[in-house]
DNA sequence: GTGGTCTAGACCACG
DNA sequence: GTGGTCTAGACCACT
């Protein structure tokens, strides 16, 4: 289920981070549920038992999780919440980016079509939650 | 004119690079501009003048600039080019970022928001060239 | 394994980065094969740390090997691909250089020598891959 | 006639002295003919007067041209002969650089390909000398 | 321990 | 004066 691209330059536990991210968004991960062992996790994505503690850690920090010592790490109730939160901060940055785009000459048309094409695939994917 | 943040996680060089892109593309560096030179860009931002000679490497590599050792660093002619061509690349990168801002909880309207806003900027600062 | 001649007009990273290339096509680095480390490298060669670095960050840049922050540097599973398309360029340079050669005086005849002795050479380190 | 290219690594001087060898080979330049002066050459090309001067020293150190203190610079009669020379010497890199090129897989047809090319070029120019 | 970045300061070839 | 390379040694984040 999880995977990452040791290719990458990103952080090997930024890309944990975000992937539990975009699975609590997109309901893969419920509130509440459990999820795997820092041990049997490293194991099935063959990366040091630091790295993924490293991720839960910062998932956690975030508000995203909760660990409980003795017994596992759970999807806090409020997951999603954070999680927009933090998004909504990065609007700003958005806006930064397209302007880039847009003074390298790629037109709004193309930029509209890029939102239209991701809300239409999140539309796709759409259930009531 | 340059400037730099160096309590940000972006290196420096990367930073400057970014910076010449944003000028040439803005109009502010013209096609076959000499550029400050390494050792008087360092001083300017008070940092080594190795930090600048790999942001100038990089820009050169890049075909926004190009070198003439014992001469400077001049602005390409087909800078604007360069640039365009890599940020075309990052349309689908922009793609998930803001399927991302969906899955947020971030509005279309919202998104939309962003995206004017930024063409109004480029807008207000468009010069024909 | 490696060695450099301080000697050389050549950069000391550069004449690294051809080494390392070399390697490749002869298949005594195999794809994803460990490089040795930045720091045990530039003992085992007396340069700085740096240099090693500049050449491998050069061989990451053109797909030869990538570099995993924590982990160390290793030889792209593409990496022959890469050289060859590098190559592939450089057949309009050599026609220049033996016209050049032709237009000095040596025969067509020596020239095909050379070509027969290098392909002979390659004949006799010939190895499925 | 002359000309150079800025936008090359290779030092403005070492372009010139390449230029006039060439010439020389293709018979544009004749034996005892006399080349340009520093000056007139130097703002032909929009280059410092150094940078001629310099390559005339090394075509001087070279054999390939003597300069008569007060009167000019002058093809010198053997200069067909020293560049031949000097090519001869270059068999054995040329050997190497095939080598290479054989084993990032570019066939010997495609080499031979080349030097037919090269040798037809220069069967078309050919004129008696 | 790894790679990546940065500083401080040197030397070189080139113009 | 310029850009380009190199050394010496430091710090950081990541594994």
């Amino acid at each position: 289920m999880y995977q990452i691209d040791i290719m990458s330059r990103k952080p090997l536990y930024e890309q944990l981070v975000e992937q539990v991210e975009r699975f609590v968004l997109r309901g893969v991960l419920a509130a509440e549920e459990q999820m795997p062992s820092v041990r049997g996790l490293s194991e099935e994505l063959s990366v040091n038992p630091n790295t993924v503690q490293k991720a839960y850690s910062e998932l956690d920090r975030r508000g995203i999780v909760y660990s409980v010592p003795g017994k596992g790490c759970f999807i806090s109730p409020n997951a999603r919440t954070f999680i927009g939160n933090r998004r909504e901060g990065e609007l700003s940055r958005l806006t930064e980016e397209i302007y880039d785009l847009a003074l390298a000459g790629i037109t709004r048309e193309r930029v509209i079509g890029c939102v239209d094409e991701a809300y239409r695939k999140k539309g796709e994917n759409d259930d009531p939650s």
